[in-house]
DNA sequence: TAGGCCATCTGGTCCT
DNA sequence: AGGACCAGATGGCCTA
């Protein structure tokens, strides 16, 4: 069982060597002599002042052995912190492995990295909800059977409306911008260098739009 | 060898 | 008071 810190904080002090405990006793409790002062009528002067020396001596070997103390117990402190930072960066790193996981067709050999993890799940959540909104635009115009994603094409949007590159882009939304990205700002940002060169790590234009009109029943939605 | 990615450590700040 | 969270620093590993 793990002692908290308080409990360290008083296990500590046990933690003294026989001649600490003495120096430390022989400071803080009252001495046969009473209240810490010579009160004995056999001491002389020159017993005393040495008596004064050995004190100052002694409060000098007590500050440094409470400073290293301190340091211990700051250490101690930090060996925990520094553990249950590592326990947060090892459970961050689980759940990116998760959402890896569910992400569809990236190879097995390659590993997003994590920006790429983060950008590609946004893009696929914004595809996902793309296609179910498609999905219900067929359904209210059934004579509208043909719909042509314009995501779905490399070449872009075939309308203003079924707009915005690929989802599937993990580019950051900052680098140079492609022209078929631009026409909704909700979509994901794409940069023409993520489109065309980091493919590899995507799976294919087709592949989850496929999947998405077995699972939601999107059969209006056709490919080239 | 430079640059990217990552794990870890660390000190500061906020929250309970 | 103690834990969670965050951002900066640092060093190791890998790849083009």
């Amino acid at each position: 069982m793990d002692r908290t810190y308080s409990d360290y904080d008083a296990s500590s002090q046990m933690s003294f060597s026989p001649s600490d405990d003495e120096d430390c006793l022989s400071l803080q409790s009252p001495s046969p002599f009473s209240n810490g002062h010579l009160t004995s009528p056999t001491q002389t002067p020159e017993k005393c002042q040495e008596h004064k020396e050995e004190k100052k001596k002694r409060r000098g070997r007590s500050r440094v052995k409470n400073e290293a103390i301190l340091h211990t117990i700051k250490k101690t402190r930090r060996v925990k912190a520094n553990d249950r930072e590592r326990n947060r960066m090892h459970n961050l790193n689980s759940a990116l492995d998760e959402l890896r996981s569910i992400l569809p067709c990236f190879p097995d050999d390659t590993k997003l990295t994590k920006i790429e993890t983060l950008r590609l799940a946004h893009n696929y959540i914004w595809a996902l909800s793309e296609t179910l909104r498609l999905a219900d635009q067929c359904k209210d115009k059934p004579e509208n059977n043909v719909m042509h994603p314009g995501y779905l094409s490399p070449a872009g949007p075939s309308s203003p409306g079924s707009d915005a590159g690929s989802w599937m882009s993990t580019a950051s939304p900052s680098s140079s911008s492609f022209s078929v990205c631009t026409s909704n700002p909700s979509s994901p940002a794409l940069s023409e260098d993520c489109f065309y060169g980091h493919t590899e790590n995507m799976f294919s234009l087709h592949t989850m739009p496929q999947n998405l009109m077995q699972q939601h029943n999107t059969c209006y939605i056709q490919y080239q």
